[in-house]
DNA sequence: ACTTTTCCTTTCACTCAGTGGAAGCCTAGC
DNA sequence: GCTAGGCTTCCACTGAGTGAAAGGAAAAGT
């Protein structure tokens, strides 16, 4: 930008995206002194840009004040290509699988050190689910995180390894009790969490595997009130569907177009 | 910006965001001289602010040299308040007649004179569409299109009636014609087309009303290759999935949460 | 009712970040 | 081998951007 700057070197865009980054899961509204704060930059910059950002559609100011994400920006981020052939491919197979289960579905990938998750499916209400779609959680204290975790490189799984952070009093924390649970993913080919994210959910999740049938390219999971019950089943419900989309991530998919 | 500029007044961040509205979804990926072009912006100056973006996550270049939208870019959209408690409320519901029907099933609203597409289950794939989430498309050659329009206020109407673009043989181009199908629409409390957006592709589409339950505040459509056979069960499922969305969106809603 | 605090907005003197034509480079096509 | 087109760097020029300071408006505290 021009001179009188306090940090020379960071660029107006730069900044721009500093104030587009201050928005978060937990910070989806923001008052101008706090997206100032977050942003790090002093208010009157911030104000100018962000009202820049606000004759672009990039942001809304609510009546309130408060500055949220515009709506410009949520079709243009809809157009970033994130995993698109992969989401395209396992819709339906989530659907039935919701059907089947009327339990919460998920779709996640690795993102490195976490969990971003695809899709989601919601069932039963009663159920308390904090993921959404775009979140991204640590891999030890959710079902597709443990199974994504379990096939990850070396150096990601020793990074997150030494970051148990504990979430609820059920989360696991010990690294030797995380390598034993990671083993026993790889070798039973599911993996399972009870109220280690949130009280009152339970979770169990199966690999996704790539074209050569090795390579783990997603995790896909349900959530449910209780897992005792009916494990079994659904594991079952879960492998059939993560087979189906292995399958037809091999098969030559057509796009498919219309109103 | 600083001195030199060809167009002075226009503001480094209104020509960053003139870069990022150059993609839309007929132009997901674009080359450097493409997106100049597009945001009507010098080469060099579209270069710089380009790789400001990369650099910050918004776009990302592919090994080609084409630039697309950012990961970063879509997390951030995914925050934007765009109609958070329909598409909340109305998720089962889709899920509900999508298992019922088997067709594609959307969810859209109405923004000025076009249908924007807030959700989309895939169904068979042997019928085209093109709608998927963030989508915009007039109002008078689809399905969920057609009810927004019959119920939209007067000058969008006349507006939307001046512009009866052909998009098919089959699209309806006559103002005259298209009053006599929105007449029928309120008449009947649904709406379809017949290959009007795309060729091998039906739809039908009833109206989801707010908590007075007169004002009409989204659409509810599914998407099917031939109507003729089954219109009565479809427009049925429609309606019972619209009712229910429809009773949800008065109800208190509680917020779900977990992994 | 009065004071204090906090947040939003505008102003303005200062100056360096941004500009874009031109040139160099590389690759693809003929 | 030559031409065309796109990508990247260079660099002289200058006005867009900066942010402390001050003015206002509104909420919180006394």
């Amino acid at each position: 930008m021009a001179g009188n700057t306090s940090t020379p070197g960071a660029s107006v865009v730069s900044r721009a995206l500093a104030v587009l980054s201050a928005f978060d899961e937990d910070h989806r509204s923001l008052s101008l002194t706090r997206l100032a704060r977050r942003a790090r930059l002093p208010v009157p910059t911030t104000y100018r840009i962000a009202s820049e950002l606000v004759d672009g559609g990039a942001l809304t100011r609510r009546t309130s004040g408060e500055y949220v994400i515009g709506r410009r920006l949520w079709d243009i981020g809809l157009l970033a290509p994130v995993q698109t052939g992969l989401r395209q491919t396992a819709s339906p197979f989530l659907t039935d699988l919701h059907a089947a289960t009327r339990a919460t579905v998920h779709l996640a990938i690795r993102d490195r050190a976490q969990v971003l998750y695809l899709e989601r499916i919601s069932g039963n209400a009663s159920v308390p689910v904090v993921s959404t779609v775009g979140s991204r959680l640590p891999l030890h204290s959710t079902g597709v995180g443990k199974v994504l975790f379990a096939y990850a490189p070396t150096n990601i799984q020793e990074e997150a390894l030494a970051s148990l952070a504990r979430v609820t009093p059920y989360t696991v924390t010990s690294a030797a009790q995380m390598r034993r649970q990671l083993d026993r993913v790889r070798r039973d080919g599911y993996a399972t969490t009870s109220e280690e994210m949130t009280l009152g959910a339970c979770s169990a999740a199966v690999p996704i595997r790539a074209a050569d049938g090795e390579t783990v390219v997603a995790a896909l999971g349900v959530v449910v009130a209780d897992l005792r019950r009916d494990r079994a089943r659904l594991v079952t419900a879960l492998q059939v569907a993560a087979q189906g989309i292995g399958r037809s991530l091999r098969a030559p998919h057509r796009r498919s177009r219309v109103d």
